[in-house]
Parts: C-alpha cells; structure tokens; sequence
DNA sequence: CATCAGGGCCCTG
DNA sequence: CAGGGCCCTGAT
C-alpha cells in the first residue's frame, strides 16, 4: 500500500521531553517484519486511527529546553482538516505528550541507588505505539513462549495477515484489523504454527467486531474497572492484563505481580544479586515510588536494554534468549 | 535420541 | 484454589 499524501505539522510537548527515549524502546525485540523503525532524532511507524491506516513520521524539532515535534502523516488519499486534528489527539494519547511527570521526576531525584538513570532519561515517556487490539495481538504470542519463538509467530502472523505500508522511503509493516481474522479459519492460523494461540486470536478478534470491548471507553475509566474489562477477553489474564494497562492505558501502578524471568532480571538490576524472592522485589519497588512503580522500573528496564546495544551484559544475555 | 520448560491461560474437580 | 494440558522450539 503506497502512501503518497502527505501533511505535516508540528506539536509541542510539555517539558522535560526525551524524543529518543519515548520513540525507541530497545527492550521490545524487533522482527523481520518490522513495525516501525527509528533513528536518533527520527521515528516512523504505521498507525491505525479506526479503520485508517497511516504511515507516521516523527523528527525531534526541539531547541534544547523547548521541544517540539515535527509531525509528518501519510495516506494514499487526500488528508482532510478533521483528520489532522484526530490525528493530534491519538498522537498525544499514545505518547503522553502532554503528561506533567513533574511528581515522578521528584520522586526520582530522592533515589541515590538509580538518580543517574532517571536523570539520563527525564522526559522519556511511556509510549503505546500500538491499538489495544495491535498490543493485544503482540501479547498474545509472548504468552509461555520465549523471546525467539515470539519473534517467529509474530512475524509469520503479520507476513499472512498484514499489510506493508510504503512511505517516506520506508517499507512497514501494521497488523491487520479484527475483522480481517474472519478470513482465515483456526486451523489454518495452526498452520502458521502459533499453536493453541489460533483459538486465542480467534475469538479475541471476534470480541473487537462484536463491539464487545471499545478501546477507546476504556480510556476514561478507573485502573480496575479497565482491569475488569480487559481479563474478560479470551485468553487474557493477569498477566496480559497488566501489561495492557501500562502500555495502552498508562496505569504506572501495576506493579504488582512479578513473573519468575522478570524476577531474576529484577534481582541483578535492583539488587545485584541472583535471586531475590518476588515479593520482596515488589514490596521494595512499591515503597520507594509508589504509585510511580512500573514507570519507575520502566525506566531502569529500557536503560539496561539500551546499556546492551554496546557493552555485554552477561547476566542479561542468559536470561533473554533470542 | 528423549525429555522438558518456556516472557500464561483455560478448564476441571 | 490447585493442577493438568496446551502448540511448538531450543536447550539439555
């Protein structure tokens, strides 16, 4: 799909901001089919606003204390007035761009053991690049599977069922909507070899076309009534649950519950060690930033993630296994 | 070669 | 509320 129209404009985000720390998150592992792409300074992505589809462009626009994003939209019809302005608000839900983190950055400059991360990172945000839906699809193959095999699923899924976007001189890929799912029946999605996941994916899809989850009422609602509504869904649990609410709705307080690989990473980055007992990981983090916590490990996370891009990191590499 | 757990969840008893 | 089963892979 080309998309040769395009609009540009600029937005301005509160201050502190960090464009490189907002728009590339090292920790989430990229596929061969790749989803979006980044430099420093530069993003791009596909993005699905309903049933549109659109290529998106960031550039880091800022002047040192004053920043400001050069947003640049492409479609393969012509960008109306109206759409431009959606177009801001979704940009600025996804990115929080508008969020005041003055709070967290406090919180942050009392903590002697990590200052130097949230320092090194103020004004990164956490961002959902993706629809619940698209986040949804993507945690769904994480599920009992590692890091490797993720990749694979993921990629023979979008491969099959998603569609390639060119712009900008970019080759993208955006996952597919929900109604595509009644295209292709379960056992061809086995096929695919994503396993017992095919019935998950089925029915989940078949959710979203029913209208029996709205993305975007979820948005106004409370931490656990969204909950509620979120573990409704076939094959979504606690676990899925939670990292829905932090990265598509932005709760930072859901940090309760820490699975066994997420404890051994948690162990060396906080404590230097190998193995520290779940819950006192959880009550540790939960005293120091309270409602802040996940934002907070957040940080820490994506900074060890980047850490790796250059030095070796034993302990990490052991745990990732891709 | 066989066995097994994995970046959970559903279902049963 | 505990425990078995699930798809497929790579590790052992």
């Amino acid at each position: 799909m080309k998309l040769d129209r395009r609009k540009t404009f600029f937005v301005y985000p509160k201050p502190p901001f960090h464009f490189d720390g907002t728009f590339y998150k090292p920790s989430h592992f990229p596929n061969k089919l790749k989803l979006d792409d980044w430099e420093i300074g530069k993003y791009w992505q596909g993005l699905r606003l309903g049933k549109k589809l659109y290529g998106l462009k960031m550039e880091n626009a800022g002047l040192g204390l004053k920043p400001k994003l050069k947003v640049s939209v492409y479609s393969d019809k012509k960008i109306e007035a109206g759409e431009i302005e959606k177009l801001k608000k979704e940009i600025s839900w996804r990115f929080e761009l508008d969020i005041d983190l003055k709070e967290f950055n406090d919180l942050a400059k009392k903590d002697s053991q990590f200052y130097p991360v949230f320092k090194k990172w103020i004004g990164m945000r956490n961002a959902s690049q993706y629809t619940l839906y698209e986040l949804l699809i993507i945690a769904i193959v994480l599920q009992n599977a590692t890091a490797r095999r993720s990749q694979q699923m993921l990629d023979v899924l979008i491969g099959k069922l998603g569609t390639m976007v060119e712009f900008d001189k970019k080759e993208l890929w955006a996952i597919w909507l929900p109604e595509d799912m009644e295209r292709i029946s379960e056992q061809e999605l086995r096929d695919l070899k994503i396993g017992y996941r095919a019935k998950f994916i089925k029915r989940l899809s078949l959710d979203f076309t029913k209208d029996k989850i709205n993305e975007m009422n979820l948005r106004n609602l409370e931490k656990e009534s969204t909950n509620k509504e979120l573990v409704k869904l076939y094959g979504v649990g606690p676990e899925t649950a939670r990292i829905l609410l932090f990265e598509v709705y932005h709760h930072y307080d859901v940090f309760d519950h820490v699975a066994p690989w997420q404890q051994k990473i948690y162990s060396q980055l906080f404590y230097g060690k190998e193995l520290v007992s779940a819950n006192k990981i959880r009550d540790d983090i939960q005293k120091r930033y309270g409602k802040y916590s996940m934002l907070a490990v957040h940080y820490i996370w994506e900074d060890v993630f980047w850490r790796r891009k250059n030095e070796k990191i034993e302990w990490l590499e052991k745990e990732i296994r891709l």
